[in-house]
RNA sequence: GCGCCUGUAGCUCAGUUGGAUAGAGCAUCGGACUUCUAAUCCGAGGGUCGGGGGUUCGAAUCCCUCCAGGCGCGCCA
């Protein structure tokens, strides 16, 4: 494949091409040969500032800084859609994340998955997508049950009633924080219901306080929703049949042994799937399956999922199921997310539900605050476990990364207060930015005309991890540029072009912390 | 046993649709404030890219094989 790409090392120029390599077997020619030829024999237009030959074949080509100007002059003018993709492709997207059970607290693998899908969606409606977020929420089944007859023991037993609390119950004080609050608000009214009018009761009542809960912790992550989805509507409105008739109807589905089953290994998967116990009792997956069908109806062509690694096992049967109900083999994505080690220093932090060491997204929150949560989920690819140091996260000095480039705001932000004092404003329209020709002014301006490729291809390639990554580099090479140049000084002309330059970084680093879904402090 | 993910500097990780001298942060060592925020900056050292074989002009990247770790292999969700 022939290619323009951007060099990796320095003093390869701004672009380069690989043209002459992939030639030299086809003509038969040295690459070098190839390559000086097309050097001595290219028409170099304005924006060029050099072609060059360099062993063994590249050709490098080095822009002028009038595209550093102009990119300069656009982000003032475009402001927060900078880079953005601004004409709908009209492709209707979907990403699906978190989606917790709603019987129990979030573990911080959750808070991962919660930051990664948020700032996905964000990313891919800057480019263009029509984009939905959903949370589907398991509220049916066996898990529900057992939910419900653990808050139904706990109770009783906060009301002095003797009662066996189940076997395979939920264990968790949250239980019995649930169980006090239904007593605060109603008292002992429910005991002498039947016991399954109990269960059914406190069920539907639990789960929905779970719920809120969890709907106000991803609020205060700053995640948002566009729509929850019910599994118990999939149920109750005869959604499941009708997608089981479906697939009855194509041809995938076989009795036996009581059950019936799915041939997912007809697409992929390692063996067939039962979809209807030898109980009658639809399983997990055909709910899914249904779920999933539901989403092609609304119109999706793209369905992204984000799933913890503990789930990787199933995605062979939900593509499976995918391509049964007619949907192009591409259509469901599923990102597997690596889990999060928790460190607090060099110290693991062992999450065990035995030992009941166990510490929730709420309490990681509690302790260090939304943005640096956030930032430290997406700081790594899903592909790679998280280490996450809490000592690190809550430190206020450079080595934490969210501190340094948050700091890298707020100081712009007290120069131009600085400026405004003195009836100074930055005014990209005005300035004359072509007075910017300091290395460290160069630097800066080339990290910001980089931003429109570095955002697309993030949202290509489902890399937040990327932006984290851009933020700490523009926070650099803007702290190296105060470093090296004053910003205000008695040169009128130079002060105005500087400011346009801070100013641009500021919008260009808030913009950046605000697809990552954190804030940018003007003051810290 | 089978499947997915991972293995790159002392540590945590980028780079993996084949490209140039394998990068960054932390840690270590050495420097820089009379200044718009030192919560900052500059410099140095540090590597058999898990091992071995192969493919080609060129391999961390592709193929084969072996080793190590994580996770998963239910008529649970």
């Amino acid at each position: 494949m022939i290619e323009l790409e951007k060099p990796k090392g320095k003093g390869h120029g701004d672009w380069s091409s690989n043209i002459a390599l992939k030639l030299a077997s086809k003509l038969h020619q040295p690459p070098q040969a190839i390559a000086e030829f097309i050097v001595e024999n290219i028409e170099q237009p304005g924006y060029l500032d050099k072609v060059e030959f360099a062993p063994p074949g590249f050709i490098n080509f080095t822009l002028s800084n009038v595209w550093l100007y102009e990119s300069l002059a656009k982000l003032c003018r475009e402001r927060e859609v900078f880079g953005h993709i601004r004409k709908s492709s009209g492709e209707k997207v979907q990403v699906e994340f978190v989606s917790a059970n709603p019987v129990g607290p979030m573990h911080v693998g959750h808070g991962r998955w919660a930051a990664l899908g948020d700032t996905l969606a964000r990313m891919l409606r800057a480019v263009g997508y029509e984009v939905s977020s959903e949370f589907y929420i398991n509220d049916f089944g066996n898990q529900m049950n057992i939910f419900g007859r653990s808050v139904v023991a706990r109770y009783q037993q906060c009301l002095g009633v003797e009662a066996e609390f189940p076997a395979n119950g939920y264990q968790g004080n949250y239980i019995i924080e649930i169980a006090k609050e239904i007593i605060a608000a109603d008292g002992n009214k429910y005991l002498d219901l039947p016991a399954e009018t109990q269960v059914e009761i406190f069920t539907q009542r639990a789960y929905k306080q779970v719920l809120n809960n969890l709907k106000h912790i991803l609020t205060a992550m700053n995640v948002h929703f566009d729509n929850w989805f019910s599994e118990q509507w999939l149920h109750r409105s005869g959604y499941l049949k009708e997608t089981i008739a479906e697939l009855k109807v194509k041809g995938h589905l076989y009795e036996k042994e009581g059950a019936l089953w799915l041939k997912t290994s007809n697409f992929g998967d390692d063996k067939d799937r039962v979809l209807i116990r030898a109980n009658g009792e639809p399983t997990y997956f055909a709910a899914d399956i249904a779920y999933h069908r539901h989403k092609l109806e609304r119109g999706y062509k793209k369905l992204i999922n984000i799933w913890g690694a503990d789930h990787h096992g199933y995605v062979k049967r939900m593509q499976a199921a995918m391509v049964m109900l007619g949907a192009p083999e591409d259509t469901l994505e599923i990102i597997i997310g690596q889990l999060v080690n928790l460190f607090s220093g060099n110290r693991q932090i062992r999450m065990s539900k035995r030992t009941g060491e166990m510490v929730t997204l709420e309490e990681l929150l509690k302790e260090i605050g939304s943005d640096a949560a956030r930032y430290f989920f997406l700081m790594r690819s899903p592909d790679t476990p998280l280490d996450f140091d809490i000592e690190l996260a809550k430190s206020q000095t450079s080595d934490n990364p969210v501190y340094y480039v948050q700091y890298a705001h707020a100081r712009i932000c007290s120069i131009l207060r600085k400026a405004a004092a003195q009836e100074v404003k930055p005014d990209g329209f005005k300035a004359n930015l072509e007075l910017l020709t300091a290395d460290p002014e160069l630097a800066l301006m080339r990290i910001i005309a980089e931003w429109p490729l570095i955002l697309k291809q993030a949202a290509e390639r489902r890399c937040p991890y990327r932006l984290t990554q851009y933020a700490e580099n523009l926070a650099t090479s803007f702290h190296f540029f105060y470093h090296e140049c004053r910003v205000i000084s008695d040169d009128s002309q130079l002060t105005a072009a500087r400011l346009s330059l801070v100013d641009s970084t500021r919008m260009m680093l808030k913009n950046v912390l605000s697809l990552m879904g954190i804030g940018a402090p003007e003051k810290m």
